[in-house]
DNA sequence: TTCCTTGCAAACGATTTGCATTGGA
DNA sequence: TCCAATGCAAATCGTTTGCAAGGAA
C-alpha cells in the first residue's frame, strides 16, 4: 500500500504488463474501489451502467493477470472480484448464507498477528507452503436477519 | 459427532427428511467419507466409477438439503462437497493455488479456541450474525512446489 | 399401487472465445 | 500505421430439470 492515487498504481502495474489502462478497465477498477466487498461481473456491469459483459470479463481477466484484482469464491457458480491486497490492504469477509452478499471486514493488528501465527503453526506440520490466508465468516447479514 | 457408524447416522438423518438412503447416495457418501478433502461432482464420479453425473448431482442435492453434505467454494465454476461438520468434525482447508486441490487440516483445540474468540470479537463490532467460520490457507501443495 | 429414484437428453446460466471493427500511441 | 481492445454472437462447461422407466414399501 502506498499513498499514491490508486489509478497511478494500477497504471504502472498494467504498463509493466504491457497492456493499456483503458476506459473500460478504469470503470471496472473504479467500481471495485468504491465497493464495500467483492463484486461479480454482472454486479460490476450493473454499477457501471452500460458495458457488455464480455468486455467486463475481458477487463477482469487482464486485471487479474496483472495482479490488480483478486478472485473470491463464496457463492455457487459465481466468482466475485476485489482489488488485490497490495492495493486495498489485508482484510476478511462476512458472507451471508441467505443472500450471498459479501462484506469486507477489517481485523485489528493483534488479531491479525494471532491469525498469522496460527496459520504458521498449522502449516509447519505439513508439506504445504502457505501464501495467503482468508478467514471467512459465514452467517446472516443485517438485511437477512 | 457420535461413535455410531457413519451410515447409521446418515440413514437416520435421511429418513427424518423422508428420503431413502439408496445405493447411489451411499456411493457418494462413502466416497466423500474416504476422501482427504472436498470433491467436486465429477471427482466423485471418477472415484465411484460408473454413475451418471446427473444422478450424482441429484444425490448431492438431496444430501445437502438433509444436512449430510456441506459445499465448499474455492475454484472457479466448481463446487466441491464434503461431509458436514457434525459427521466429520470441524476443520480447515489448504487450497493449492496451482492445481486447485483442497486438503483438510485439523486444528488443535487451543488454536481453534483462539480463532473462535477472534471471530466473536470481530462480529461483535458489526450487525452480522456469525454461524460458521472457515480459515482457508492458500498456497502450494507438495506436488506443485 | 404409490411414491421415490434414476437415466438420458435437453435446458440453463456464468464465463470464454472467434472474428471483424474500433481506437490509441 | 499497427497492434491492442472491444462488441457481438456463438461456443463452453458445470449444473439443473423434464420426462419416462425402474424400484422399494
Amino acid at each position: 500500500m502506498s499513498t499514491q492515487p490508486l489509478s497511478r498504481e494500477v497504471e504502472r502495474r498494467l504498463s509493466e504488463h504491457g497492456v493499456r489502462y483503458t476506459r473500460g478497465r478504469r470503470a471496472v477498477v473504479g467500481t471495485l474501489a468504491g465497493a464495500d466487498g467483492p463484486l461479480s461481473a454482472s454486479e460490476v456491469q450493473a454499477a457501471i451502467g452500460t458495458l457488455p459483459l464480455s468486455s467486463i470479463y475481458r477487463s477482469i481477466s487482464v486485471l487479474e493477470e496483472a495482479g490488480v484484482l483478486a478472485p473470491h469464491h463464496s457463492s455457487k457458480r459465481l466468482t466475485r472480484y476485489e482489488l488485490a491486497e497490495w492495493l486495498r490492504g489485508h482484510h476478511h469477509h462476512l458472507v451471508c448464507l441467505d443472500c450471498g452478499s459479501v462484506e469486507d471486514i477489517q481485523v485489528g493488528g493483534s488479531h491479525e498477528a494471532q491469525v498469522e501465527r496460527i496459520v504458521a503453526e498449522i502449516s509447519a506440520a505439513t508439506t504445504f507452503t502457505p501464501v495467503n490466508h482468508a478467514l471467512e465468516i459465514e452467517g446472516r447479514c443485517a438485511q437477512c436477519t
